[in-house]
DNA sequence: AGCACGCCGACT
DNA sequence: GTCGGCGTGCTC
């Protein structure tokens, strides 16, 4: 059977080059088909592509399978997953398994709801039913209209499943895609002039590739002007793509969606879907069905064919960076989707990254600004620093902070106030021989929290019980170090034992009936002080605060990490934006040990521009990004010499090639410990990225093979545009 | 990634 | 004499 040919196919396995197989006839690329590969089923996806002709033909199995009941995966992307496998040396078919959801990963045929719609054929159309058979004749009627959901049809008669059914052997009936409903925009709140201005700038570029930064602050009003952007649209018949962070990917923000656009289909993605369900709104959105798709990162690989507009919103938001398997940035893809399917994107932020604060200076992005907060207060909250060196603190908190405090209890109003740490304290120790609770498998300190009696590791989660003596010198007076959410809860609880005090971090709302509950709580007014973590300042609305108060932010001052000034700022900013979002004005006190640091006369200001000038000139004189491009890449093994000699070696077999691009390293993790495992880590940094991706093209068979060579125990993984270091 | 093949220690 | 340790190498 000399018809039989060959087609190249990618499996979920990191290797890179597709794998040859014998098809009983010619099959378009993105076909899904199951194989037969080491004598064991699995999914794969065709590609184009020759067979190596080293390959020995004896070798080549047949399909074992071929999918069909979804049309092949579109070429964009396969375009998309192309360019994510060469821009962060990742290998195709394992990129493009991330990519898919879950259903379509398998071997096996996905199940899907038949949304399709039915319609009279001509045959059908042209023989009427008698009157006498009155089910018949009145499904016959309904379809005069054009194609009909079968729910729609069951309301004419109950009998429409096997009606239809029968016509559609006897080839009167067919199938057909659903009519889409009208679409109907439902009243939002009048914009204002800045709202309107960047409306029709952004409007203005539909049908073309241009990405906006979105700029403003907290209740400016950037989803407004998102939604309206989203009906002009869907009004042209197109889709949109809305990227959020986890933690805004809320009921409230899907609700409001919802009730915007009443009858177009959205399809929701969030981590919580079972696998069935996401298919579904993957599919829904790929056949065009869906009219907006809105998730978190993963969602920027769905694929839409009449995609007109994407939105990533908080574009700054860590959670868009993927931080293992493939490390992807959510925002950098959509910006390349947006340029290949030519169509504008818009970033929005209060605070954006310097990466685009530097796109906008090298007018590769254009700004928009909105400047003042769209309704009620049309003021920004007065942020005010508490310079904690000239006060005695009680419980850590100072003078004015509990005056400022007492003073909303007596007005009844709520209060917050923020810290950046859950547990009780972040550490015990030993005064007695300086002994601390350090984890175990970890380079970091247990946590001690004290309702639950633990101390707890925040990276590994590992547990153990509270030791009643030093382990080092059976010292009696252990005591815990600094202040945590559980810690400040009680002070806080000491101090004003009339107030009704709530905390909010993961291990208060771990489960989503207390998450629930605390959302009832404050917005039917039971609370007077909230305490708690960022979850607190991201994504979430609570309604009306007077005060927030924030402590232990100095920590992000003098970080190893040099983009640990700018998720500070962006935090604070986004905790200042929850104070007086009603009438009143709303006041912010930060504690600090350092009141004159730019940071923190920013803030006061509430100048992020006057931020950002500062700390990109500052990025450009240390050569870190936005000025520089970086990769960097990891290695762990149970012993930290492993690890150390195969970034070594690397080093040392690549000097010869390495051109403009510089190594530094080998070096330790920031957590050099965790779960067990020693890591280090190698950073390559150069001006040119051209010339960083170039070498690393080269690298990669080089850590291949050196990884190939090394122990079992080590493994080794290459971050493009690291977040964290 | 899996999984088999392959060559050296403590056990029925 | 075997069960099994994990080093090495391949997967169409």
């Amino acid at each position: 059977m000399d018809t039989f040919e060959t087609v190249e196919v990618l499996l979920d396995v990191p290797l890179h080059g597709t794998f040859t197989y014998l098809a009983p006839h010619a099959l378009p690329a993105g076909t899904r088909v199951q194989v037969d590969f080491r004598g064991r089923k699995q999914c794969g996806v065709l590609v184009d592509g020759v067979a190596n002709p080293a390959l020995d033909p004896a070798k080549i199995k047949p399909l074992a399978a071929i999918f069909d009941e979804l049309p092949p995966l579109p070429a964009a992307l396969l375009r998309l997953i192309d360019f994510v496998s060469a821009y962060y040396h990742y290998p195709k078919g394992a990129a493009l398994f991330t990519a898919l959801p879950t259903a379509l990963r398998v071997a096996q045929a996905a199940r899907l709801a038949d949304r399709r719609a039915w319609a009279l054929s001509a045959a059908g159309l042209a023989d009427q039913p008698p009157a006498r058979q009155r089910a018949r004749l009145a499904l016959w009627q309904a379809l005069q209209d054009g194609p009909q959901t079968i729910h729609d049809l069951r309301a004419v008669s109950a009998q429409a499943p096997k009606v239809l059914g029968q016509w559609l052997e006897e080839g009167k009936a067919e199938r057909a895609e659903p009519p889409s409903p009208e679409l109907e925009v439902a009243d939002g709140p009048p914009l204002n002039a800045e709202q309107q201005a960047a409306l029709a700038a952004i409007s203005d570029s539909f049908g073309r590739f241009q990405p906006w930064l979105l700029q403003g602050v907290t209740g400016s009003g950037k989803t407004e002007v998102y939604l309206h952007l989203i009906a002009c649209a869907l009004a042209a018949g197109r889709q949109v793509l809305v990227l959020v962070p986890e933690i805004s990917l809320t009921p409230q923000l899907l609700q409001r969606f919802a009730d915007r656009f009443p009858v177009t289909p959205i399809a929701a993605l969030h981590s919580s879907l079972a696998d069935g369900e996401r298919l579904q709104g993957w599919v829904d959105a790929w056949q065009g069905r869906a009219g907006i798709v809105i998730g978190t990162r993963l969602s920027v690989f769905v694929p839409l064919p009449r995609l007109g507009l994407i939105v990533v919103d908080e574009e700054h938001d860590g959670s868009l960076k993927q931080q293992d398997g493939l490390r992807y940035h959510a925002r950098d893809l959509a910006v390349w989707r947006a340029h290949d399917a030519a169509v504008p994107i818009v970033l929005g932020s209060a605070t954006p990254s310097l990466e685009t604060v530097a796109n906008v200076e090298a007018g590769r992005y254009r700004r928009l600004l909105l400047t003042t907060r769209a309704h009620a207060a049309a003021s920004l909250p007065q942020v005010r620093l508490v310079d904690t060196r000239l006060l005695r603190l009680n419980e850590g908190l100072s003078e004015p902070v509990l005056a400022a405090l007492a003073k909303r209890l007596q007005k009844r109003e709520m209060s917050l106030v923020f810290i950046n740490r859950r547990g009780y304290s972040p550490v015990i120790a030993c005064p007695q021989c300086g002994w601390t609770s350090g984890c175990k498998r970890c380079s970091s300190k247990l946590v001690l929290h004290l309702l639950q009696r633990v101390l707890r590791c925040h990276h590994c989660g590992w547990e153990e019980g509270v030791p009643r003596v030093c382990p080092d010198c059976g010292n009696v007076d252990i005591q815990p170090l600094g202040e945590g959410t559980q810690r400040l809860e009680s002070a806080i609880q000491r101090l004003f034992p009339e107030a009704r005090v709530l905390r909010i971090d993961r291990d208060s709302t771990r489960n989503k009936d207390a998450w629930d509950e605390v959302y009832r709580k404050v917005h039917a007014g039971e609370v007077d002080i909230l305490i708690g973590t960022q979850m607190l300042a991201k994504g979430h609305d609570f309604g009306a605060l007077s005060l927030v108060v924030v402590l232990g932010a100095d920590g992000g001052l003098y970080s190893a990490d040099f983009r640990a000034g700018e998720r500070l700022f962006s935090l604070l900013m986004q905790v200042a934006g929850r104070a007086g979002r009603a009438e009143h004005r709303g006041e912010v006190l930060v504690q600090t040990q350092w009141p004159e640091h730019p940071l923190y006369l920013s803030l006061v200001a509430q100048d992020f521009d006057g931020f950002a000038t500062r700390e990109l000139a500052a990025r450009r004189e240390a050569h870190f990004p936005p000025a520089i491009f970086q990769a960097l890449l990891r290695a762990d093994a149970h012993e930290a010499h492993e690890a150390e000699a195969f970034l070594g070696q690397f080093k040392a077999e690549a000097a010869p090639w390495l051109g403009e691009v510089a190594l530094f390293g080998p070096a330790p993790a920031t957590m050099a410990r965790l779960a067990g495992r020693e890591r280090m880590q190698l950073v390559f940094e150069c001006a040119d990225r051209r010339a960083l991706h170039r070498c690393l093209n080269q690298a990669l068979p080089l850590l291949e093979r050196l990884g190939r060579k090394a122990g079992r125990s080590l493994r080794w993984s290459l971050d493009v545009d690291p977040t964290e270091m």
